[in-house]
DNA sequence: TTGTAGGCGTTATCAT
DNA sequence: ATGATAACGCCTACAA
């Protein structure tokens, strides 16, 4: 910058002004400062300029697993809001893990990320308490909570879980068993299940326990799952799994074995994946909208950090959509 | 970390030591250390310490789409492989555009990020000007070129293609036509393009130009572009589409015109993205070392950054593999 | 509209 | 093993 400065025969903070805040340089000296970066190959250097007013105009933020394509049009959303006003992302897959997600949080504050964005409402104390006690804007997206640390912007698990669930009953199947994510430290699948649970009882209907099955996300799992399922359970007639994945592992087994779906079996997902109106048959399944979330998010910061003060609620629920189609 | 240091009794400098080189302060002075740490809920400036010491411990990356899974795979990847060495990224899309890809070069080296991965050969000159200067260690990945600006890690999408146009040419199909994405500035798909052109050559084919498509990658484009295609030229027996997306959309199409595959015509795609095996018919395609490629660019860059002299090559290709599947 | 002085929170360098 | 001092490259505050 010194370089530059010299170069246009005027001081560093003029150059610094000519970058930041054209309008406050004369266009004269605009055009002389310009032509010194130009020849010079200038580069500021953002990482001085974040130590110096304290805004690194990055946005740090934590998925699960970026492989995930729901997660990934959530970034792409968020990214795509906050690109023009000059934020970044810095992004860390937790492999739904805490622990791994306080490291990423941890490192992330330490590059001075402005806000931070993290999947769901389940974090260890250490997460919470470095949050707070660096007041750092945070987003818990994906999900709804009564007790948020900050910001929510998500949907209700709970309710989609339950609303899908219910469907199934009034569509007339009997015996509903129910396909979820692994449990531990993950409100989204905790919610989902509590959500097919409450849905049963309401409708007045009691299975065994075993008709509730948990396992990792994997196609491979939706197939194990549905086969020992049916066996054990003969007389089961549709399965609720609370993930695409699950949902479109559980029907290629079906084709496998000879099911049919939905006449021997319906099945019906959660996500409203990519795959889902493109399989056969196609799969009735919940839409969540994530890139909204993303972009809501992306808006939601830009005004809490930058903009006037917000009025709306720091509790955004984007709610989600039943798809019916031929699976269930 | 000079309350830090006041606390523990020692200077700001030693704090420093502590957090960083361990070995180099005594144990004593170390528990003293950590105990102030915790107390004061000390996290470490990484901004500064970037200023310092001029390393930033951030790797930028730009993909094409962060929607796609595909480059997801290539991220994951990447973030796990460096994440174990304190590293991070910083991610953006530059939605196939190579103005917005420089836009964000630029930004990123503001950032001082330590290294860049583009996805590609095709940049603007700008871009090229600026890593160079900047004397940047920089990643092309998902493509294999002569000419590159650093390292290249990906595989041949020239290869890819012909190969795979060439199983279709062995297996009997005597009209393939081809599908492939926009070409523009985007040296894969050209590549595939070229790929597919120099197979049918060879096996001493012609087809008119209008036996080629290009759209964005799309399902609907799929569809379209299959049913203008046999509108057009009812003989054609085969499609090679150079992206699983635009397989996926031909093939429902096919479904819903009730053309059978592959009897009626045989399709098959590139990518082997998650979708191509579920599929009904399942898809025949290019298996693409997704994950790897993102892990390999993780560790020659580590080696680059901090590592000994890497003797190994700068230019990894990973290959590819055909899928055969019952779509062709 | 432009400039001066000082500081942001670390780490490199040189000493002890 | 520990410390003193001076950067790192920019921006804030104040001044002209």
């Amino acid at each position: 910058m010194v370089d530059v400065a010299l170069a246009a025969g005027v001081s560093t903070i003029t150059i610094s002004r000519a970058i930041k805040t054209p309008d406050k340089v004369s266009p004269d000296t605009r055009k002389k400062v310009k032509a010194a970066m130009d020849a010079l190959g200038y580069i500021p250097n953002l990482v001085a300029g974040s130590l110096a007013s304290t805004h690194s105009h990055v946005i740090g933020i934590v998925v699960p697993t970026i492989t995930n394509s729901l997660f990934a049009d959530t970034v792409e959303g968020l990214t795509n809001v906050i690109r023009p006003h000059n934020f970044h992302i810095l992004i860390g897959s937790s492999r739904y893990d805490i622990e791994e997600e306080e490291d990423i949080v941890r490192a992330f504050l330490g590059q001075r990320v402005e806000a931070m964005v993290l999947t769901g409402d389940t974090h260890s104390k250490a997460t919470r308490k470095m949050l707070l006690q660096t007041n750092t804007p945070v987003v818990e997206m994906w999900t709804m909570t009564k007790n948020p640390i900050d910001m929510v912007i998500g949907f209700s698990n709970f309710e989609a879980a339950r609303q899908m669930t219910n469907y199934l009953i009034t569509s007339g199947y009997q015996y509903i068993a129910y396909l979820g994510g692994l449990i531990k430290n993950n409100d989204r699948t905790s919610q989902r299940l509590a959500g097919y649970n409450d849905a049963i009882n309401e409708a007045g209907l009691a299975y065994p326990e075993t008709y509730k099955c948990s396992s990792a996300f994997d196609f491979k799992e939706g197939g194990r799952a549905i086969r020992s399922l049916l066996e054990a359970h003969p007389e089961i007639d549709a399965v609720f799994a609370a993930s695409d994945v699950l949902a479109v592992g559980a029907i290629q087994e079906c084709l496998r074995q000879g099911w049919s779906v939905p006449e021997r079996i319906a099945i019906a997902g959660l996500d409203d994946s990519i795959i889902a109106a493109v399989l056969v048959p196609p799969l009735t399944t919940v839409r969540i909208p994530r890139y909204k979330i993303g972009e809501v998010i992306g808006k939601k910061l830009l005004r809490r950090l930058r903009g006037p003060r917000d009025e709306t609620s720091d509790i955004v629920d984007l709610g989600f959509e039943i798809v019916k189609r031929a699976s269930a």
